[in-house]
DNA sequence: CGCTCTAACTTTGTCGGACAAAGGGACAGA
DNA sequence: TCTGTCCCTTTGTCCGACAAAGTTAGAGCG
């Protein structure tokens, strides 16, 4: 017969990680803002009065999860997590976990088309002359795929920033991050590629500075399509995203 | 003049990023599967000839990537990093970010359709009797708030986990974890407001189970609306999301 | 007086060694 | 089979130390 629960489980977590949750509480509820210094090591050390191992140990988790940061001199400041760090912890959960193709191209089809919808009906003068700015730089570069590549990427990263939405801005980022390095391969392996890429672009583009919904979901599903056609002509979408990822990570980590 | 590059940039990263570095690229990889075990502090000491604390600091990292974790007897496994753990991290990105609640309305409404179109589409009887036996507790519960909307939290989980679509899934979640606390609120506050949640979760799986996607889009769109009418009734949408994250994520960290 | 260069001083990254507490395993006894 | 005990390993933490890189305060100079 199972005992009446009398006891709560005891709190025993360990001192680097007391560390970095009292540094993180004070962080998330506004009492340190973002840019405010943390202080030394050593000031850690005398304040929270543990080991200087411990107090580094506190620092790495926090520094991961992106909450804190050294600046060039190497003095600890907080920060805001910047979207693309974190979402490149999550492309790698994905990679790790096997996803196909086919799920990616399914789920960037729903998050490409809700921003482009937000960015028709919100974008910025300021957000459509950095979208024209990319178009230029596309065309500029349609023949190179890795320059192509990295253009588009950039592209619907400025679409989704157009709609305003930050969730969704993060939420579409992971996936991207995926289809990135793909885009440069079929552009390569598929002749008329890199001008219907920019030519889509272009549609996009117009489609949001005239405010037609429409043609703007319109040209996105065109654009992914066209990703797909792509793509299996070089491989199966259930195939699942593995080592094209990696130099892509290696790459972001450096920031 | 400018001189020609003659040398490339070198690799200055600290040891402990380089430890993390190369166990990770063993993980993403594929050489050190989910599961296998690292090996103890001390193994890694002499495998990369520096410092236990240096080690440490390298493990540390990996640990709050999700990459590696310590079974009950604190020894080191890779794992396959949670997406709970991950988009908790991703939410608290966005409380410091300071989104409103309509950023995150708009973008759940988005995530939580394209969620029942695919599970419309794709859910398996598991999914289903899951489903059902969390419409059953949450009938069971329906005037305790602070357990309907778990049972609310997991319930959306549940139809992400049926459309197969693990992308789905992860992009999802940052969002609705920042929800979760709020459906406590408005249950609380709206006297119907339980009644109709449930009634729109039985609504759900019956859509599933005909494979309607008509009625699924349509009660998904109602859900949120209700959500949507009822957090207006105590707040602004245009207020950031703050405070009520807090206590959440606490609770989260403890797993 | 303002500028540069140098000599302290700080801070970080790393190292070596140390120890208590907790877990795991083997073994004896009931 | 279950329990208690002893020993060994591993982790979490601490202490002290040092080189390298960055910072600060002057000294010296124009």
């Amino acid at each position: 017969m199972p005992v009446a629960p009398l006891f709560r489980p005891i709190d025993v977590a360990p001192a680097y990680q007391k560390v970095a949750d009292a540094i993180e509480r004070e962080i998330v509820n506004g009492r340190i803002k973002p840019g405010d210094p943390i202080g030394t090591e050593h000031d850690l050390v005398r304040q929270f009065g543990v080991n200087r191992s411990t107090i580094r140990e506190g620092i790495r988790v926090l520094e991961e999860g992106g909450l804190i940061r050294r600046d060039s001199s190497r003095r600890l400041h907080a920060c805001l997590p910047r979207y693309s760090k974190l979402a490149s912890r999550l492309s790698r959960a994905l990679v790790l976990h096997e996803v196909t193709f086919r799920e990616l191209y399914e789920a960037s089809m729903t998050l490409e088309v809700a921003s482009i919808e937000g960015a028709v009906e919100r974008a910025s003068e300021e957000n459509l002359a950095e979208l024209a700015d990319n178009l230029a730089r596309s065309e500029a570069v349609v023949g190179h795929p890795a320059a192509l590549a990295e253009c588009d990427a950039e592209f619907h990263v400025l679409v989704a920033k157009a709609s305003q939405n930050r969730v969704l801005q993060l939420a579409r980022e992971p996936a991207a991050q995926l289809f990135y390095p793909t885009t440069e391969m079929i552009v390569t392996g598929v002749a008329e590629g890199g001008p219907r890429l920019v030519a889509a672009h272009r549609h996009l583009i117009d489609a949001i500075r005239r405010r037609d919904r429409e043609a703007g979901v319109l040209w996105t599903r065109r654009h992914l399509q066209d990703w797909r056609r792509g793509f299996e002509k070089i491989a199966s979408l259930d195939r699942s995203v593995e080592h094209m990822y990696m130099e892509h990570a290696q790459a972001a980590r450096r920031r």
